[in-house]
DNA sequence: CTGAAAGCGCTTACAG
DNA sequence: CTGAAAGCGCTTACAG
């Protein structure tokens, strides 16, 4: 072990480690050699190759990824930037990054922002002291000014569910306006006349592309309502306030003087529970009284009281293809210009829209 | 910056960055001495403290942690160890710990072993290659061979929900007796007699705690019977062939000549959703046919066709205990004794049992 | 309180 | 194909 022959100025506090040092003395090489080895680059005899790998595993060598990272100016780390890990999809596709990551010999950092701005900057701040090799990010807003320390650096990066206008982010979401008119056509299909919209924020790219497609798909429609209200970026109520603020608006739209719709468009599934939970109080019956549908599956959707119609955004898909995006920027073809992948919904017609899929 | 005066056998490729040796000019100190500010350690006369934090700032320093890493032999970042952070309760426990994580400015690298032994292997190694300050992990067996390699770093690590006979592992779990006793105590006041138990490997601690406290508390019954099936370790036969099995059991176990249960307790909220799936299908009326109840809690499961009775895991407040057992154990205490934290299942009395809580 | 200097474990341009 | 050596950006024991 190298620990013999460290200078004594700093000593190690545990264990020591095995290093190049000593598989070059053990197999009769250089460190340079050892490095070409075990990284598998350069061109080594193949003699020295089998001496190598032979001490290395004797030795039962470990690599230090910080010696790499400090060497190379980058880590064997991705980042992934999301607004909640704890919302069903987003966990999806946390596992599947992970998983494809891993294939790679990545790890993945979570960076949990809760929409805020002030955490999504702290977060992109640590990944860059981290000099993570490529960032799969799902930003707040579509603003790149709230990215652009990332933007400016040299980490590949690529956006999941969020255009952000920058020749340097590819970028994978769904088909916002195909969904939109799907649900919207069964809906419509079920005789639905009076829409009540329930969007997120309109600083970024989902709901506001589904808002966009819902007003024009009902534009050309005679004898048809849309009410529409949008929430404000989460981190800037929280939870909590969501939650209040759409039983407020599900509550608020039913009784003898409100708008009584008889169609509830649900931005997204923590929307979709929140509502059927407050009509289920109300004892609003689903799909009688109302239809509900919305974007984004989750487990136990479909054994809901009455099970919910949504066009699933595939995370599983989406995230592999992500992936493969961060890994091709990261394998060096940076300079091009910026890379707009849709991926189709996946419908699921259930009860909830008015039963029996139109 | 320093790229200006680095030798020029290697050259960066990406845009420079400051280093203490800027901030050191800058300041007219050494970097010893930057060193001992940013890190807040040493005493520094006040009048360098505030010409480094000038300095730097000025220079917009960004820490390398690799570096920092390299050097003290750790890094600033922790592993947590999952079998599935798809799985909603594990995805609040990353979300807490992490949240936790960042108020110490560390990491969170997810490692998702889908209770592969395999998988927990290669995780275990590459957080050891990453020297990571801590682990956090919910291994897929109780087997300390089977995380031996962390067990013999000194990487300080707690377990969450599974116990490992290890003096150097704490743990913080659920009262698994408790949380069994208030499910079955809420059974049998709805008069159920014939109990069908669905449990996990028992392999691990939850699944043998919980099954041994049913027998336990049944034993004494008279005129009460239970019939018990386990599945194996996840990793062994794939999620597809768990809900197969699961589906299985709950069609095998009503019909003519069936042991047609009235009771089925569910190890898992996983195994909850199939249950209440395949009862659904087959028309099998819930709770008047049959009660379900299960561990965990899951959003939705209120809003079921019949709401789960379930004894939920807090695992917002399991994952800062463990959290703060974890920094308790990086900040020195290391040689003491295997700590035991149980915190108290949180009961969701609903209407899956047989309504109106007993 | 402060600085000069060594060293953490890798990678790689250079010179054979 | 191979090795000697420099250097990545930090931290810290040592000597003032």
């Amino acid at each position: 072990m190298s620990f013999v022959e460290r200078g004594l100025i700093v000593r190690r506090d545990d264990s020591a480690s095995v290093t190049y040092t000593d598989i070059a003395r053990l197999a009769g090489v250089s460190t340079a050699t050892v490095s070409r080895v075990l990284a598998g680059s350069a061109s080594v005899s193949r003699d020295r190759q089998e001496r190598v790998h032979l001490a290395a595993e004797q030795l039962g060598y470990r690599p230090n990824r910080a010696a790499r990272a400090l060497r190379r100016n980058k880590s064997d780390t991705i980042g992934l930037v999301v607004s909640d890990i704890e919302y069903p999809p987003i966990a999806r596709l946390a596992r599947v990054i992970e998983s494809e990551a891993a294939l790679q010999g990545l790890g993945l950092m979570i960076c949990n922002t809760d929409e805020s701005l002030t955490r999504q900057s702290f977060y992109i701040d640590l990944l860059l002291q981290e000099r993570v090799a490529g960032v799969i990010a799902m930003p707040a807003t579509d603003d790149p000014q709230q990215i652009r320390s990332l933007l400016d650096s040299d980490i590949p990066t690529v956006t999941v569910d969020r255009i952000v206008p920058d020749h340097n982010v590819d970028c994978v979401l769904i088909d916002n306006a195909a969904a939109t008119h799907a649900l919207v056509a069964d809906l419509l299909g079920h005789q639905r006349r009076r829409f009540l919209g329930i969007f997120g924020t309109q600083d970024a790219t989902p709901s506001r592309e589904r808002l966009e497609a819902v007003q024009e798909q009902l534009s050309t429609r005679s004898g048809v309502t849309l009410s529409v209200r949008t929430l404000s970026l989460g981190s800037t109520i929280g939870i909590a306030q969501a939650t209040r603020r759409i039983t407020s608006i599900v509550q608020e739209s039913f009784g003898s003087s409100a708008y009584n719709p008889d169609a509830i468009i649900c931005s997204n599934a923590m929307t979709v529970e929140i509502v059927m939970k407050t009509l289920f109080e109300r004892s609003i019956r689903v799909p009688d009284e109302v239809s509900v549908v919305g974007y984004d599956d989750m487990i136990g959707l479909d054994l809901f009281y009455s099970p919910v119609t949504v066009a699933d955004q595939p995370f599983d898909r989406i995230g592999k293809r992500a992936v493969e995006l961060l890994l091709s920027r990261m394998s060096g073809d940076a300079d091009r210009s910026q890379r707009i992948i849709r991926i189709q919904p996946d419908m699921q017609f259930r009860d909830s829209c008015g039963g029996g899929h139109s």
